[in-house]
RNA sequence: GGGCCCGUGGUCUAGGGGUUAUGACGUCGCUCUUACAAAGCGAAGAUCACCGGUUCAAUUCCGGUCGGGCCCA
């Protein structure tokens, strides 16, 4: 026994930010800890790390998840594989884009391409930056050498060299189809990048006239599209309209270039009971339109432009915006006395989600990849796949049974991967660059080594080199791709895909796949697809899907809710001395929230132990602070009041002799480790953190150490040995939740760091299921014994340390009488 | 408007046709006992969201309602 080698005299934000910064310090260090190793003989554990999009903040519940995205990574190391955590960075999009316009003040197709991508460039790298520190700063244990921007010209190849590959395959076509369109933002989205907003619409009743000369009121929204209309439907069984079915019906307005009358059929998705029960079918009101006009085998009318503009179709109106012609076109009906009625009425109206734009549907040339063949053998591949939590498997099978159209999957925008195909100047072929190599289309030629492909049939015809005189002027394709179709390749990336092919095959599947649920329809659904396309496969092991980050009442945060709690602020609260003050907007008034000290290794204890995954959870920092904060200290002291006894020098062998308290604590411990160890191997964060804390700061500090106490201020080596066998061990297994505490308690006692174990260490000895089950048959009745002594002592008002008599140790703890006697003082 | 998931003390959580409904944290009261008041002991706190149905028996199974979330129209 001698003085504390722990000096500290609690955990503080100062030692663990001064823990952290030697930690990232020695990159040496750092990467012998925690990069990978390609060639390594372990079993390789991939994680296929959500690669966050730099804005400027970093939404704290997105935090949340990443640290624990980490403990899955350092507890696959704790169990001896050798883990690639990747750190990467999607960088590609139309938010660096609209953040560029907002700073400039100027629209992006103002500005010269190279210039304005430029801008983009040296804006988005700020924000990375700011999210790289973030990232250290909550202890993020990725390979940082090996970051990856999905903006690179490396990143952006692979992407180009996929497009190829699924080209050549027919899994992407190019074709005139109905699409999603932002005419603000001039370019075509996919479904999943459409919101609603409620707004108040005029719905207006308009009078046609059918064959026979009798009135049909029609009721709608968009009466510029009667221009487009193709055909007027009712229901089949709506008895009010069976005379018209069959008859040809006058168009209200003028229109250039087209039949002045349609046909009313029937069409079983009209719903009768709305407006007058009569729809006018247009190219394209709404989706439902595209599927009518499918349906029917009707030729689409193109009426609105790529500037959203009416066409020639609209003919008096052709040229005006969409709002000015419909304006107009009300007038005009309501002059011609056509006009039965207007009513204004909330609707919900599709916007894009990045620019808040009413969408509109128009036939554009754009590429897709095939999906909706492919659906019943994806489902096959899911189920090859193990979720976590299972049930949110659902959001993606819910996702896939919706799924109708293919993906379109190229957007006229700029601050994106190119569409890497250069046309033919008659249109009939096309080039298509090597594999791996980065091609900017719009502003360069098809480099050495492209190959040329008949347009329709996609055969191969020959090398660029062949056909020098039969191209023509070649014509690059300025579109570019969806980011989607970037990020659903970060699994196949960071795996080795057309890098190492080696490395590929070991690693392929990914290990895990942790995210989050509001992308499960995007990221994760994309990513499948795209295994599914190009390998057949699943594309990993692990699914892991959790919640979001919400309010402390359970609401989602939001700017315009003022509800918003910054992750950095709660991560650096209680560092020099500074507690955290935060204003939150609850539900009925503003709260004031007060921390005195979080940081890192409390903020990730608490994601770890107080929810399970798979739910939405509560971010209130009070909160973080008063639960968890004290199971940190606790811990620490345990390991301070350790640290005065001398540590054996041979922790791993179970030396003889073990006290009958030893053998039962250690028979406690086991249990603990292997249920630990089973939930690490499982991904259970929850119930690995909730096995750990509860030994540690229940029966072994309240109970063991204070039965053993005595013999250890004697110099007992045994108990020694003991007390220093389960805390090391705690420490390694703590570490993939606290790994700077668990670093620091364990370098000081240890000489070793518990970041650095790989080996999930069991005790040896002559212990089996059978006895250790016995002893823990005890442990019930040593806790209530336990507390009752203690009671007593507390009724008779009585210190601690005072001698009591009259108490009867029960029968089947009668092997633990010495100890018992000497903590309790029983005379 | 439709689909899916969720709903157990203030918070998180275990359980699952018959239990005095598990545990943890928080709350309250009392105690500075040499690792720890960042502790110990004790107490309070849940009609298992609501309403029906099945059953001898429902928190558990079924249907509906309400609330939260995600998705879609």
């Amino acid at each position: 026994m001698g003085k504390p080698t722990i000096e500290e005299k609690r955990w503080s934000i100062d030692l663990e930010k001064r823990i952290q910064e030697e930690h990232y310090a020695d990159p040496e260090l750092y990467a012998k800890r925690y990069g990978f190793n390609p060639k390594s003989e372990k079993e390789i554990f991939v994680v296929d790390t959500p690669p966050p999009y730099p804005s400027g903040t970093w939404h704290i519940g997105a935090v949340a998840q990443y640290s624990m995205i980490d403990v899955i990574a350092r507890s696959q190391r704790l169990l001896g594989k050798e883990v690639y955590f990747p750190w990467g960075v999607d960088r590609n999009g139309i938010n660096i884009e609209f953040t560029v316009e907002k700073n400039t003040g100027r629209k992006m197709k103002t500005f010269d391409r190279a210039e304005f991508l430029e801008l983009c460039e040296s804006t988005i790298e700020e924000f990375t930056q700011a999210m790289r520190e973030t990232a250290a700063r909550v202890g993020l244990s990725c390979d940082f050498d090996r970051e990856y921007l999905t903006d690179s010209d490396e990143y952006r190849a692979v992407t180009q060299s996929i497009f190829v590959d699924l080209f050549r395959r027919g899994d992407i076509i190019e074709d005139l189809r109905p699409n999603i369109y932002d005419p603000v933002e001039g370019t075509s989205i996919a479904d999943a990048e459409v919101e609603r907003l409620q707004r108040r619409t005029k719905l207006i009743d308009v009078r046609w006239t059918a064959a026979d000369g009798s009135d049909v009121i029609i009721s709608t929204t968009r009466p510029e599209l009667i221009c487009a209309c193709g055909i007027v439907v009712v229901h089949p069984d709506d008895e009010r309209y069976t005379h018209l079915v069959g008859q040809q019906i006058q168009l209200p307005l003028d229109t250039s270039g087209r039949s002045k009358s349609v046909e009313i059929a029937t069409h079983h998705s009209v719903k009768s009971e709305f407006g007058s029960g009569v729809l006018m079918v247009c190219s394209f009101g709404d989706q439902n339109d595209v599927a009518v006009f499918r349906e029917l085998g009707i030729t689409p009318f193109q009426a609105i432009d790529l500037e959203g503009k009416m066409t020639e179709v609209a003919g008096p109106y052709a040229g005006l915006t969409v709002k000015e012609a419909r304006e107009r076109v009300i007038a005009d009906l309501e002059e011609a006395g056509r006009i039965h009625s207007i009513v204004e009425k909330e609707q919900e109206v599709p916007v894009s989600e990045r620019g808040k734009n009413p969408v509109e549907i128009i036939l554009l040339k754009e590429w897709y990849v095939r999906q909706t063949h492919i659906q019943g053998r994806m489902k096959e591949l899911i189920d090859e796949m193990e979720f976590h939590p299972p049930r949110n498997k659902q959001f993606l099978i819910d996702w896939m049974d919706n799924i109708s159209i293919d993906w379109p999957i190229s957007r006229r925008r700029w601050y994106h991967t190119e569409v890497p195909i250069w046309y033919s100047e008659d249109g009939t072929k096309v080039v298509t660059p090597p594999s791996g190599t980065y091609v900017q289309p719009w502003r360069q030629a098809p480099p050495e080594g492209s190959r040329v492909l008949d347009r329709e049939t996609r055969e191969d015809l020959g090398s660029i080199e062949d056909f020098s005189q039969e191209l023509g002027n070649l014509v690059g394709e300025e579109k570019v791709f969806d980011t989607w179709m970037d990020s659903s390749n970060s699994n196949l990336f960071v795996s080795g895909y057309l890098e190492d092919s080696e490395l590929f095959q070991r690693s392929f599947p990914t290990g895990i796949r942790p995210q989050g649920k509001e992308i499960v329809r995007t990221w994760l659904y994309y990513t499948l697809l795209k295994s599914a396309l190009l390998l057949d496969a699943p594309g990993f092991k692990h699914v892991w899907i959790d919640g979001l980050g919400m309010d402390p009442w359970g609401r989602k945060m939001s700017k315009s809710l003022g509800n918003g709690i910054d992750a950095d602020s709660v991560l650096e609260c209680g560092a020099g001395g500074r507690t955290g003050a935060w204003k939150v907007r609850g539900p009925d008034k503003v709260v004031n929230l007060r921390a005195n000290k979080i940081g890192s290794e409390c903020f990730r204890l608490w994601k770890a132990c107080d929810a399970q995954v798979g739910d939405d959870f509560h971010i209130n920092p009070e909160e973080i602070e008063k639960k968890y904060f004290g199971v940190l200290t606790k811990i620490f002291n345990i390991a301070r009041f350790a640290s005065q006894f001398e540590v054996p020098g041979d922790l791993d062998t179970t030396p003889d002799g073990l006290a009958p308290e030893d053998e039962w604590i250690l028979s406690e411990f086991r249990l603990m480790m292997d249920n630990v160890e089973k939930s690490w191997q499982d991904i259970d964060i929850y119930s690995a953190g909730q096995g750990l804390k509860n030994f540690s700061t229940g029966v072994l500090a309240s109970h063991w150490l204070e039965m053993v106490k005595s013999r250890l201020y004697d110099g007992d080596e045994v108990a020694a040995w003991t007390l220093h066998r389960m805390l090391r061990d705690i420490f390694d297994a703590f570490a993939p939740i606290c790994p700077f505490f668990s670093h620091h308690l364990s370098s000081t006692l240890y000489g070793r760091s518990a970041v650095e174990c790989d080996k999930f260490l069991k005790i040896t000895g002559a212990f089996d299921a059978e006895s250790d089950a016995q002893l823990r048959a005890m442990t019930e009745s040593l806790m209530e014994f336990n507390s009752n002594v203690w009671r007593l002592k507390k009724e008779a008002g009585t210190s601690l340390n005072t001698e009591i008599e009259g108490v009867q140790i029960p029968p089947e703890l009668v092997s633990l009488t010495n100890s018992l006697t000497r903590m309790h003082k029983l005379i």
